[in-house]
DNA sequence: CAGTATCCGGAGAGATACTG
DNA sequence: CAGTATCTCTCCGGATACTG
């Protein structure tokens, strides 16, 4: 995963010379090759990795620590758990805070930009689910999730 | 990647005891381990991989050959377009269309679904631009792009 | 409690060469 | 033209053991 590409007008454009740079343009570079600054690419780092959805599910349902998370989703060993942490808070979807004293406590909850991915699930979702235009459910109460 | 957990009523549950399982009953289940049914996986695993977004991207753009697609991604090996486009394939985003006779023409074309995709790349792309709440650009004629 | 330190095995990306 | 066949190399994911 590594672009940065994007955008173009999508109306079918009927077979441009092939690689063309034909389309209306717009701002977004069309780019030939992977770009890390893509927004795409971005998101998709964010999300990259096998658990990293369930985490985010978890905390969406509120302020989690370490043990409530390892507890919720036994199956995670605690340095893939460490791991997908770190990744969140490097990409801004989650806040770690440390409490002091002892034993050691942190508490991760989302950030308003990790609250903001629920979009952006729920776009998933809804494809996932399999229609083709079938958009989330009216009242947005329910595809919350996550990866689910 | 693997779940299939999702749903749940988001409204910030304070902390159930932990792994509860507590919220509003939702028809998803609740899964404490990744499973590949999950719609945001099955989203997650169409996309996932290096130039798969932009692959799509290209035919997005519309209907494109094996060559056209080497040409457009200079970068991109054989083996590993081929890769994608299976798996675009296989995930029924793409569809392949080999035209009889010689040499060898095939044509790649993205499907309904594929087009569907369109709404989950700009929810992606609007997260990745960073903004809390910032929608997709009004008009919809711009992120149209996949990974960009 | 909340991680870090190691080690290992497998999947995926890329390069190169060959085929229907 | 449109791939397939190999091989290599690196990056995870997972298991186990140890620490502030």
């Amino acid at each position: 995963m590594t672009n940065q590409t994007v955008s173009a007008g999508l109306r079918t454009a009927p077979r441009p010379p092939a690689s063309a740079t034909a389309w209306s343009g717009d701002p977004h570079g069309e780019v030939d090759h992977p770009v890390p600054t893509c927004p795409v690419e971005v998101t998709l780092r964010a999300l990259r990795g096998r658990w990293t959805t369930l985490v985010v599910r978890e905390l969406f349902a509120g302020e989690r620590t370490f043990g409530d998370l390892a507890t919720a989703l036994p199956a995670l060993s605690d340095k893939v758990l460490a791991d997908r942490l770190a990744q969140l808070v490097t990409t801004g979807v989650v806040v770690r805070v440390r409490e002091p004293g002892w034993p050691t406590r942190v508490r991760y909850s989302l950030t308003a930009r990790g609250r903001a991915l629920r979009e952006v699930l729920e776009a998933m979702w809804a494809w996932g689910l399999g229609a083709t235009g079938a958009a989330a459910p009216p009242g947005g109460a329910d595809p919350v999730a996550l990866r689910g």
